[in-house]
DNA sequence: TGCGAAGTATTCGATATCGAAATATTAGCA
DNA sequence: TGCTAATATTTCGATATCGAATACTTCGCA
């Protein structure tokens, strides 16, 4: 009957615990860990509200894609954007442009290129599901004063900045 | 030769005010955002490392689970622990033991279950890799003060321990 | 005790993903 | 201009993943 599952709360006390016993650093992981354990329980409620509008992750993901950008996306720019390889991307975006989510048109400055954007269809899917998803979202915030959050996000967007001077 | 991807920063803003202006709430989005951009370049970082340890992603999800567990684990657990299906698990598993990394054992009193467990080359592995990533991971968070990192961890925790209570 | 329901891992067929190769276009430069 | 290298998408074969079905064990309870 297997013990019951250990609570996210508890599992992430392990986590830290572990990774600071492998020779991370706490102050490290504790937000690393806390991160990433936040982001895997968002992905199954996500995953749980996708099998309604039957789209699987990762077609969810072309979508939210091309919906921030707010333009024109080519295929190898989602691969890039969802973490998939070009050559996955061929086929999610046959199968979203059949069902009139996207659409593909040429570039006619560059012939070697295509641009993918969202149809009418696809950003009427992509407003339902964004309701649907702040629910849940502003459930797990619940905790947090108003203040809390924008502390919250002020230190998360410190972080982000630095993102792209690493790897570079 | 495609305009160049925008920043990390500049991603952000933009998801943040598209996700606002299909209905989310500015100050969770704020958070939920920053979170998962976080997740999603980190995991970019991660699969490099991955791929000089012959890994994917799924393995290493597997090994880092069953580390911070801290016990065996049986296949349903790690599938559930690892967002995938249970039949794939069984795949995962017989490469990661014909590897050396993990082993099967049978539990005594359910014969229904069976415990997998890291080896010892498996641990090893796990400290190697952490060893890793954790100086990516300190880089990331270089711009925050000691005393930054202790609160947002403190936030970051606060929502955790709520995660629980929702889907219940 | 006996028996139906529930739990657990695996197998199986269909589909998705990957990495490498193929195809086509464009860019850089002598 | 002509030629090589770089880009961008797609095709292709191998592998991974999924959901349903299977085989087996244990649990609940009459």
């Amino acid at each position: 009957m297997a013990e019951r599952t250990p609570s996210a709360q508890e599992l992430h006390r392990r986590a830290v615990a572990t990774y600071v016993k492998a020779g991370g650093e706490e102050s490290v992981q504790r937000v690393i860990t806390a991160v990433q354990g936040l982001t895997k329980k968002l992905d199954q409620w996500y995953a749980r509200q996708l099998v309604d509008l039957e789209l699987t992750a990762g077609e969810w993901a072309v979508v939210t894609s091309l919906a921030k950008a707010g333009e024109s996306l080519t295929p190898t720019q989602l691969a890039e954007l969802t973490n998939v390889a070009p050559s996955s991307m061929t086929h999610r975006l046959d199968k979203l442009a059949e069902r009139g989510l996207v659409e593909r048109s040429p570039d006619a400055e560059n012939r070697t290129r295509i641009f993918v954007s969202l149809t009418d269809a696809g950003w009427q899917l992509f407003s339902v599901a964004i309701r649907g998803s702040d629910v849940v979202e502003s459930d797990v915030l619940q905790d947090l004063s108003d203040a809390e959050r924008g502390e919250l996000a002020r230190l998360l967007e410190v972080v982000i900045a630095r993102l792209d001077d690493i790897d570079a």
